[in-house]
DNA sequence: CTGAAAGCGCTTACAG
DNA sequence: CTGAAAGCGCTTACAG
């Protein structure tokens, strides 16, 4: 019968290296060592120890020794706990391509929460962090202290920080020329509220704050959106944009209520876009013939919608996969950049009139 | 500007202590009970800290005397890596939860691989962990040998072993009596393969197989399943089965063929259940008119199926839960038990002939 | 309020 | 092949 106990019984190596009237060195190299130990000494070693309970070195006091901890970081976006992290399907991703990269290095792989209180990156045990999303550079700051490497995702820390990042303009102006193409003209456009406010209404014809994309990334999409309007005549500043969180369930009547009049929709966040398209068939709007929706990252969701999500693929888990080989190779001021590209599927059509 | 190194300078508490021309004591309690620490002292050590870029105490170290950790483990199942672990929905799911008591706790969440060669139970630095999947008692030799508080899911390891189950039996029977009352008799079933071998069938007639069912949890499932059709004066011997892995692409295809008469389709894996309905679509077979499918777990992408998937909840994300409360206040012996329901959904109709 | 000393559990040159 | 010694970086009673 296995009998599960713990806390009581502290055998260490010294009262095995006791009990087998060994050294701590010896006793040591049986379990970390073993072809360094005759064969007799071994044994005796073995039997000490199995019969004291003694499993083998305690990793915490190994890992003082050996320096390598063998386990990456990744940080949690700004405030978000571990479950949080684990439910965003975008942010899932990622993480499924951070964990090739550690199966391919055999690494384990730790999720730090952000906690209010707390300064994760100051206690972490780990050989290296990824920020899964990062807003301000002096967020860097803890991580630059403890002198581990680590790379930022999306984000333009300069020549000196790791970084992986998506051409996040690019992918955002095919998405509009998409729309373009197929005739639309009047457009809403839904942007990403990082935080956990409630939604934001920026409406047409009145002064535009500059927030209104959200985080670095974010902005650069706005502005992928706006060069692409720009090549039709189109004003971004008459396009409403409604900024909400990823699972706002207001938001996408919030959108359909401030452009009535859009023939289509262009989201950054492509759980909103799926939103979009459930709030429009429960309001009977049929998507695409009147209402075309594009989102921006693609996620298996994306693809079982009905109909399927026309979306930008910005190679999350190939982002997360380079993050984490950056910091696993201890390297220290590359970048690098991916290119996002457009999936067109059934969410988008010519408009009707 | 920001310079990111690393491996170099590793300064230490003592040399801060010796640039402040303090003791070492006092420099700890500087960065850990800076209450205990004069004005004076504490600015004259946090300004050689500065100076000499010394950013609080290494993690490493503190561990040692701490104990404590604050780092829940979680064990992927047999063979599998992180990126294995992490793409799995309905291990996803049971992350989840494990995640929701971690940041109660204010803990970080370690994803451990089962990676050939090394034992990553011996080596993990954990308070505790979880076994994501067992299928033998020996699998906890190595979590008993570290003495720390560990539980196990969906598995009777005996009364000394904490662990958290759903009643798969009854969920499972709940299944098949629903395809019974809508007047089903002929059935398929499709079991879990839970090694990454290619689809088995086993036809009818043959000598059955035990391990057709796979782990005790599915073996349950089977006996459900067998014990409701028994309740038709229906034998479970008669029924053809598949078994097959989450992912085996070919799957869905061999259970149509091997039951072509079949009006509906019990499914062990919620994947393999989508998979079915896909397949279906594919050959022209309209579901649920002519073929019911029901599926056991719930994930987001069953709901969003079309038709969407009747299946089992088997709470999942609270076993997640109920496990990581347990490691984490250190119980020992604790049996927890849940119940699974039958969600009712699109995908079961009555048969049409 | 401050510091000298012991120790957390283990490993690793090094000497024999 | 084996062991005495030093040390990984930090903290914590304890004495002053």
């Amino acid at each position: 019968m296995i009998v599960q106990k713990f806390g009581i019984n502290p055998v260490r190596l010294l009262d095995v290296a006791r009990a087998a009237k060994v050294s701590r060195s010896t006793a040591s190299n049986v379990f970390s060592n073993p072809e360094r130990v005759g064969p007799k000494l071994r044994q005796r070693v073995e039997a000490a120890a199995k019969a004291m309970g003694y499993a083998g070195p305690d990793p915490k006091g190994r890992i003082l020794r050996a320096g390598k901890i063998n386990v990456l970081g990744v940080l949690s976006p700004l405030q978000m706990g571990v479950a949080d992290t684990l439910r965003n399907p975008v942010f899932a991703q990622f993480l499924q391509g951070v964990a090739q990269t550690c199966d391919e290095a055999g690494v384990s792989l730790l999720i730090v929460p952000d906690l209010p209180g707390k300064n994760g990156i100051a206690s972490a045990l780990v050989d290296g962090f990824i920020f899964g999303r990062i807003e301000h550079l002096d967020q860097l700051d803890a991580a630059n202290r403890r002198r581990l490497p680590y790379a930022v995702v999306d984000f333009d820390a300069g020549p000196t920080i790791n970084s992986v990042s998506v051409d996040a303009h690019s992918g955002a102006k095919a998405a509009a020329l998409h729309l373009l193409e197929l005739g639309h003209r009047r457009f809403g456009i839904m942007s990403f509220l990082r935080d956990s406010g409630s939604a934001k209404l920026f409406p047409v014809g009145r002064a535009r704050d500059p927030t209104m994309a959200g985080i670095q990334v974010d902005q650069k999409k706005l502005e992928g959106y706006a060069d692409a309007l720009a090549e039709y005549d189109l004003n971004i500043d008459d396009v409403a944009v409604v900024q909400a969180g990823a699972w706002d369930p207001d938001a996408a009547g919030i959108m359909l209520d401030a452009a009535p009049e859009a023939t289509a929709i262009l989201s950054m966040s492509v759980m909103q876009a799926i939103a979009i398209i459930h709030e429009a068939r429960r309001r009977g709007i049929k998507v695409p013939d009147e209402l075309a929706v594009v989102g921006f990252n693609d996620i298996p969701e994306a693809a079982l919608c009905q109909p399927p999500l026309t979306t930008v693929d910005s190679l999350t888990r190939e982002k997360g996969r380079a993050a984490a080989e950056l910091v696993l190779a201890g390297a220290s001021g590359q970048q690098i950049s991916l290119s996002s590209h457009l999936i067109i599927r059934g969410s988008t059509a010519p408009p009707r009139s």
